[in-house]
DNA sequence: CCTTTATTTGAGCAATCACTCAATTTCAAA
DNA sequence: TTTGAAATTGAGTGATTGCTCAAATAAAGG
């Protein structure tokens, strides 16, 4: 009996994560998101409830599709390492792409954005963060275990470090500056995060 | 003849670099701004044009902070390295400071605030980080040629690395985090930036 | 004490903000 | 084809945005 919703979810969402990763959440104006989900007022707000329901649940699509990246790079990798790195190297190309909506992370963006009175939009980017770190903290105590990494190295500390690692390589990534110097960087961050794996052993 | 000014510049600026910092560009509004320098909306206007004008102003103001942070940092320093490491620690324990109005850089936040229809402000921005890529590369170049740095090191491409930990340590510091795990992340990072110095000889 | 002139004030501007809701449209079951 | 109910529309809500400007105020010279 009732009238089917035509217009397609998953789409409105994806053009969504787009104007705010451009944008940023306060950037983003209820006109423009009419027009980038080709919706009226009240269907979104039908739909999503407010402005702050449409963007955690682009923010929820976005944090699944890096997971997801984060999963591939580490899927056909030898070592745990390797994945770290590999995975490192494929956030280069993604932000490098000529269509990305910006190179620095929206969950970044967002955490830098948020001031005191939006708490709890302040506790979701924290807990997304926190569950990257623990994510990392335990595949790093992985390669700690098969002998990956230096025997004093402390796991989760060296995942605080790589996460600082790609809030860093994105964020210089959003400066005016060409794909071949982001190349060169990420190169650079993989060399000095050999520090803390195990040496080729002298003598 | 005339009435004499009577509020003062320098402390009006210092309150909008602190509301700025904490909220933003656009999280400051000039109810907020006019509150914070206790002016009102005409003298604003009259003094520093528009809202745009007081926040050059004021990132002015910041950027001076910094620059003048670093020159301290890198003064009583007995070799250039040491003085990066040791502006490191610094920033580390300026944005654990109680009373820091954030913890990451009020230029990363532009930079990552800042969208395609403020094209000045980018610009700006822009400009800001490529002047401190510079002296950073004319310090690693020193240092380089003072035999501080592995000989194939490339003082530009160390500049931006160098960048990039800073952006990364300041950024993940704005996360609900502690200060004793930012202390520790200043340390791991030092501790990689190693893999591009001069090596005890092995033998 | 006046006059002069720069400074300061704050009510109020048009535009935009996020959002609401009565009216309309659309589709599937009857 | 009619009917019922969900989906969609878009004009319009009050609040807030950055900003203006005529009027009030204050300080130094005459």
């Amino acid at each position: 009996m009732p009238r089917i919703a035509k217009f397609d979810r998953e789409k409105a969402l994806d053009n969504a994560v787009s104007l705010f990763w451009e944008r940023g959440y306060g950037g983003a104006s209820m006109k423009q998101i009419e027009q980038a989900l080709d919706m009226r007022p009240g269907s979104l707000y039908a739909t999503f409830g407010s402005k702050d329901g449409l963007f955690r649940e682009a923010l929820d699509v976005y944090a699944g599709r890096m997971a997801r990246s984060m999963a591939e790079a580490l899927d056909d990798a030898p070592t745990t390492m390797d994945g770290i790195f590999r995975y490192l190297r494929s956030v280069a190309m993604q932000i490098t792409a000529p269509d990305s909506p910006a190179r620095a992370c929206l969950v970044v963006k967002t955490l830098l954005e948020v001031t005191g009175d939006q708490p709890e939009l302040r506790t979701l980017v924290n807990q997304r963060l926190q569950a990257v770190e623990d994510h990392l903290a335990d595949l790093l105590a992985q390669a700690h275990a098969r002998g990956e990494l230096a025997p004093d190295v402390d796991s989760r500390r060296l995942a605080r470090l790589v996460q600082s690692q790609i809030m860093g390589l994105r964020s210089l990534a959003q400066r005016d500056i060409d794909s071949d110097s982001i190349k060169a960087l990420t190169e650079d961050i993989i060399t000095a995060l050999h520090a803390f794996t195990r040496r080729p052993v002298s003598h």
